[in-house]
DNA sequence: TGACTCACG
DNA sequence: ACGTACGTGAGTCAG
């Protein structure tokens, strides 16, 4: 038999601290929980045991020698966010079927040994999982200790036996209680003899056997005076300390291996539990699927009563006749290009139309155009795309439960029906047959009350649900590229490639793969010895940021650069964008409307916001993007979009004046700042400012300005003092957007859109500086975007009602780009700037920069 | 699959 | 004492 044994406290401890804060969005943390679930799986998997125990303290912190007072007082009682993590963890361990073991008086330490104990005399093999080192003495030849810890979110294990105790320490493992004796360990209050530590104490045991011989022959040992002294002025406290190191092995638990073969998994109550605490990545790791959570146990009290009935005998027409006027909820299949199948529901009624219904294509016309019925569904934009593409309307869409969840809390990882379904603690309605609607209705109806609740129901339906419509179109149209031109320039790169491949080879002395950044790192910093900056987690860092500060000490450097630059442009965007090239020549990006915790949008396969721009060599790729035959782009971008922003929620008078005079804000801030002229601000003066202005968006730190622009942490910290003494409306602000954010755990944007930070209730430092600067941030990103996406609104809508046939087809976060006809694209040009400085009405004007153009790269002014 | 690097706003 | 700006997506390597 092989049994695993579970230091609960201690992989659950190193679970809470190795990983980033996590909650549900209802404010339950599962950080720790969910490190340390994926730390069981990974022990189960490798050892695949017969038997588990998971070990628990009964309640912290327990005395295991009541003679010694002192013992464990130091230790810091657990954070609150850990222990409220507890309760649900065992009910999870509990409901896969493994037994808790706990025992009154003894610690989980306690357990593990006598568990081994067991195992050790009846000759089954135990492995003993845990994050502290002191269960290493129970190794036995049968008994292994595992050390769990949980580095950078991720599980890590290290195996202990009997030989690698002896590698590592050098002694056999009963011997670490006696070097423990001597060294004393201040976190568990064991105090040894004092001014003997680690080294000293290691080096006695080994060379001495154990504490009894050291005691016994301390006049003639071979040690210096000072220790021996040392030493017997410490006996007392020696010998008290190897009994409070030792772990007992004789607690009250059950001690027949068969007692903890796990029993059958409860898989509905598992699923349910891990859908509580919204680990759904979870649950095929257990052998879980979403079908298993369990709708009912939620909240037994507030079922509801209504029930569905599928109605089988029905003329389309007709029903589409019965539902104008009414509140109607649908579920769409759709394949590649077309809907092929559509459910409805209104009220009790269920009606399943497809393919093979009569007047299919009609009624699924009629009934999405008819502004009169009122509809519900989860995830719109396909629907959009394909009434788009078949050019009849969608209209009257007024509830979509995929963008109310993502309204209600953008930091989920997903928004499947199931998963919303589990965490909103859906009850389904009784229904005769499954059709869907048992479990999106009720979903619906508490979105929609959260929605209310949370006065966003103006975002959704004024902001979220009409730009669906706008990214559908913009997908269905796509952008026109020269895809020979990009074939060309990639052929045309790969020469230097080689040639730069083989120069920084040969200069380095042996062939290699640069791209590796672990082989690369080597050649740097191995063979060429060049001095080493930052590291990383798995070696030397090659960052371009490391590299720069090595361009003058080697020539290979400028070559490496080189290289990264060109294989990046040939890879990512000559390679990457032919391949999604559609048949009509054009790219057919994804617009991804709940993906950012800000409230932007992201553009997939491929992303089109990330086009270079920033040197002139990647821009040159711009040139590639074309508007079609006879058409010509409209390009678009908002000035300063943030900032003005920024000025205008913090309303901060100095910033609000310099942007009302449409002054160059840089230069202005420059002046101010450093008390000059406007004329008289140089170029490096004004490239700080602008440094600092960009670091106030994000939250700033002077250690960061200080590098970004190259000057001391010192001078930077004055810059900032100097900055937030000028702005003093922005220092207000943002202390107090993280006073609030800390009382309401969320910010939210001038429109209402929110996003919480469980980060700032972090006893983790970094964490809670990082939720700083978030809480700092988002108003900031967050409004911009929602403006843009006003923008993109009016734009769609504008274009229409001037029956143009110009088209939106790209959004880059402040830029907008139009497909026009040549003979509208000066017009398209206004009347996009037009709308993108309507779009929001500030403390300070919006202004946005138009240009036109056959490409990109000539459209962008 | 995660880490690293780098492209964009 | 610690680690270091906000938000994304994609290609590559290596385990």
């Amino acid at each position: 038999m092989r049994l695993l044994v579970l230091d609960g406290n201690s992989i659950l401890n190193r679970a809470y601290y190795g990983i980033k804060l996590l909650t549900t969005k209802d404010g339950q943390y599962t950080n720790a929980i969910y490190g340390f679930m994926t730390t069981f799986r990974r022990l189960l998997d490798e050892s695949s045991p017969d038997a588990v125990a998971v070990a628990f303290d009964l309640k912290a912190p327990t005395f295991r020698h009541k003679a010694y007072d002192g013992y464990k007082s130091n230790r810091k009682g657990m954070p609150d966010e850990l222990a409220q993590q507890m309760a649900p963890l065992k009910e999870l361990i509990s409901s896969l079927g493994y037994k808790i073991v706990t025992c009154e008086g003894f610690e989980a330490d306690d357990i593990l040994g006598t568990l081994a104990n067991v195992c050790t005399e009846n000759g089954d093999e135990c492995i003993i999982a845990t994050g502290d080192r002191d269960s290493l003495q129970l190794v036995s030849p049968t008994v292994s200790v595992r050390i769990a810890a949980t580095k950078f979110g991720k599980p890590d294990v290290t195996v202990y036996d009997e030989a690698k105790i002896m590698e590592v320490y050098g002694v056999s493992p009963k011997q670490l209680i006696d070097i423990k004796a001597i060294q004393g360990d201040t976190s568990d209050c064991i105090p040894g003899v004092p001014g003997i530590g680690e080294k000293g104490a290691g080096d006695l045991i080994r060379r001495f056997n154990d504490l009894d011989n050291i005691y016994e022959n301390l006049e003639t040992i071979d040690v210096k005076p000072g220790i021996r002294k040392k030493l017997a002025e410490g006996k007392e406290s020696a010998y008290l300390s190897r009994m409070l190191g030792t772990i007992r092995t004789d607690a009250d638990i059950p001690k027949e291996i068969n007692d903890y073969v796990p029993s059958e998994c409860d898989k509905s109550a598992a699923a349910t539990i891990m859908a509580k605490l919204e680990f759904f990545s979870l649950l095929d790791k257990w052998g879980l699927s979403a079908g298993d959570i369990s709708h009912i146990s939620v909240k037994e009290t507030e079922k509801d009563d209504r029930s569905l009935k599928c109605i089988k005998e029905f003329s389309a027409m007709q029903l589409y006749e019965s539902l104008k006027g009414k509140s109607v909820d649908f579920i769409a299949s759709c394949d590649s290009s077309d809907i092929t199948e559509l459910k409805l529901c209104s009220g009790e009624e269920v009606y399943i139309l497809d393919n093979f219904t009569a007047d299919f294509r009609e009624f699924v016309e009629k009934f999405l155009s008819d502004s009169t019925i009122s509809k519900r569904t989860h995830n719109i934009k396909p629907v959009f795309a394909i009434a788009d593409r078949y050019d009849f309307g969608c209209e009257g869409v007024t509830f979509d439960t995929m963008l109310a969840a993502y309204l209600l809390n953008p930091n989920a990882s997903g928004y499947k029906e199931d998963m919303l379904a589990g965490e909103y603690g859906v009850v389904p309605l009784e229904c005769d047959e499954k059709t869907g609607f048992e479990i999106f209705v009720p979903l619906a109806d508490i979105l929609t009350e959260e929605i209310k609740a949370k006065e966003q129901q103006k975002l959704l339906v004024e902001i979220e649900i009409p730009l669906a419509r706008v990214l559908a179109s913009m997908e269905n149209i796509g952008f026109a590229v020269d895809k020979q031109g990009i074939y060309e320039y990639g052929e045309s790169m790969n020469d230097d490639i080689e040639r730069l491949r083989a120069s920084i080879c040969s200069q380095v002395g042996y062939d290699f793969n640069i791209n590796s950044p672990k082989q690369l790192g080597s050649a740097l910093f191995e063979k060429l010895m060049l001095p080493k900056g930052k590291k990383t987690k798995s070696g030397y860092s090659t960052s371009a940021e490391v590299l720069e500060e090595l361009r003058d000490i080697h020539p290979v450097i400028d070559e490496i650069l080189e290289y990264r630059t060109l294989t990046k442009l040939k890879s990512t965007y000559c390679d990457g964008l032919l391949k999604a090239v559609g048949e009509d020549g054009r790219i057919h990006s994804s617009f991804n409307q709940t993906e950012t915790r800000t409230g932007r949008i992201s553009s997939t396969e491929p992303n089109l916001q990330n086009i270079p721009v920033r040197t002139e060599r990647g821009r040159e790729f711009r040139k590639f993007f074309k508007a079609a035959d006879g058409c010509l782009l409209a390009d678009a971008d908002y000035s300063q979009i943030e900032l003005r922003v920024l000025a205008s929620i913090a309303d901060d008078k100095n910033m609000i004046e310099a942007f009302a005079n449409d002054s160059d804000i840089h230069t202005s801030t420059a002046a101010k700042v450093f008390g000059l002229p406007e004329n008289m601000v140089t170029s490096q003066l004004r490239s700080r400012a602008k440094a600092v202005n960009f670091g106030i968006v994000y939250g700033i730190g002077a250690f960061s300005l200080s590098k970004d622009i190259g000057v001391s942490r010192k001078e930077a910290d004055r810059y900032i003092k100097d900055y937030l003494k000028l702005y003093s409306g922005i220092d207000k602000y943002m202390q107090q957007v993280v006073e609030d954010a800390k009382n309401k755990g969320y910010v939210t944007t001038i429109f209402g859109r929110r996003r919480y930070l469980p980060e700032l209730a972090s006893s983790n430092h970094n964490i809670r500086a990082f939720g700083e600067r978030v809480a700092r941030n988002m108003p900031i990103q967050g409004t911009a975007a929602d403006i843009i996406k006003i923008a993109m609104i009016k734009v769609y809508e504008r274009l229409k009602k001037e029956n143009m046939r110009s088209r939106l087809i790209l959004q880059v976060h402040d830029e907008l780009i139009v497909e026009a006809p040549e003979d509208e694209a000066e017009k398209a040009a206004r009347l996009i700037s037009e709308e993108m400085q309507s779009a929001a009405e500030l403390a300070v004007p919006l202004t946005a920069d138009a240009g036109v153009g056959k490409t990109w790269y000539e459209a962008k002014t």
